[in-house]
DNA sequence: GTTGTGATGTTAAAATTATAACATTTAGTG
DNA sequence: CACTAAATGTTATAATTTTAACATCACAAC
């Protein structure tokens, strides 16, 4: 009779293919088993689900429990940006309509917008949609059309004059390169018309790079340096980096 | 003295930055405090980390789905629910254009797509667009406007405009009442238009309801049963309650 | 039918986690 | 330096989860 419990197993994965969790006593009652039964299940196959504290949740990396591993910290450069975001985080303000940009900079950024009262997020990426909606204090309007998984990113005709109709009070634009000469870049060619829209519509414009991307070159040029109000980075040498004789653009690197 | 406790959240969230989880004990020995002050760091913050069972796992993965509980009314008729899209999944073809409607109904069907060697989704739905985007056999279109979280929807005055200008296969259409009567409805407006645009603008249009929708009105009506081509649903009774002198909708109830 | 075996259910005790109340430390201010 | 308020620590208690042991049920083989 192993079937059944094949069979509860794959129930179980299909209800959390969303991403959420589910308390062990709804799982019980999903499957019509008691409790003690989804335990027994689970046990026997560790690396489909773990049991967290009586909540099943997905196991992520097939074949390990999940549990802290220190030296694959070091391969995120997760502290990093959210070190950058903490400073781009003092351009917010209570009320602000903000402009997030796509790609994975600003995403810690996300997460601390649960401590301003009400504001507005405007994007095209799907992962800041993610990390947003659940705040009941910010406002989402979700750019759409279709996806792109690269970039986790929607792209459509339309999108610049989607854009062009909304006030922006912020833009907080990332990229994959930034060269003094050449401009800023990133890598795909149909992210650049939604940024410079944005661009264009706000009334503020910050540029958010960490400073390996500095003297870097990518594909897709969307802007020069000078077109930004602020470019919050993360490194002291980097103002240096950004310095032409031409424009002087006001660069944040304290912490 | 609010920036410790943002640090100490900046450093938990790179410690789960790989997907992993973290006990609590650890967490408070990584950050040099007492059990209780992460506790209170978390608490504070609830849609960053999440605490289940006395370990810390990320409120959810980068860039993929947010956390979203289904323990109360959706793991009920889950089941139901799944039954429901294995019969609707019969409509499906390989190279299909689909529309999916929001809601809870549709997402067993989403989890069934990689089955097929390419697929177009359409939709509105911010949990629909999160089951597809992973999957990379199937080309995702979501139609954007301002979020609501009670449908996990967006809604914007162009969008029934822009359902008209898409080449639609087959239309997926849940909805939370259906009356022989009054017709079909649902309990948000902004959801009426996107409805009706995609049922004009596809080949095939689908009602895909539990039994327990029958005999059941809504404020929002966005049609009459009579304009579906097919029903999909879960009990023998309900052919019997669509029925009536004037249409013969066709029905579809077997397993 | 009986019987055996594996799967499932139930119960109580042990271990762990969550909460609340109060004590203590720390940082900022006059 | 003293004072205040916020942040943090400690402790006891309550709630929950985990484990283990044993009871029961379902099904197949005889």
């Amino acid at each position: 009779m192993k079937d059944r419990s094949a069979l509860r197993l794959a129930t179980l994965q299909e209800a959390l293919a969303t991403g959420g969790t589910l308390h062990l006593r709804d799982a019980a009652a999903l499957c019509g088993v008691s409790e003690m039964t989804i335990r027994r299940d689970l046990n026997a196959h560790p690396h489909v689900i773990s049991l967290l504290g009586g909540r099943l949740v997905m196991a992520h990396t097939p074949g390990v429990t999940p549990v802290y591993d220190l030296s694959e910290q070091q391969a995120s450069h997760y502290q990093a940006k959210s070190r950058l975001c903490q400073r781009a985080q003092r351009f917010i303000e209570d009320g602000d309509t903000l402009f997030v940009d796509c790609g994975s900079t600003l995403m810690p950024l996300m997460n601390q917008l649960s401590e301003y009262r009400e504001l507005t997020v405007i994007t095209y990426a799907l992962n800041v949609a993610n990390a947003v909606a659940p705040l009941p204090n910010v406002r989402l309007v979700l750019l759409g059309g279709l996806f792109y998984a690269a970039s986790q990113s929607f792209a459509s005709d339309s999108m610049a004059e989607s854009i062009e109709r909304l006030g922006i009070n912020k833009a907080f634009i990332s990229a994959a390169g930034v060269d003094m000469q050449r401009g800023v870049s990133c890598f795909h060619f149909h992210e650049v018309l939604p940024k410079q829209a944005a661009m264009a519509a706000a009334m503020q414009r910050l540029l958010v790079v960490d400073a390996s991307k500095f003297g870097v070159v990518r594909p897709a040029y969307f802007a020069s340096v000078s077109e930004f109000d602020v470019v919050v980075t993360d490194e002291e040498g980097a103002p240096a980096l950004l310095r032409d004789d031409h424009h002087a653009v006001p660069t944040i690197t304290a912490p």
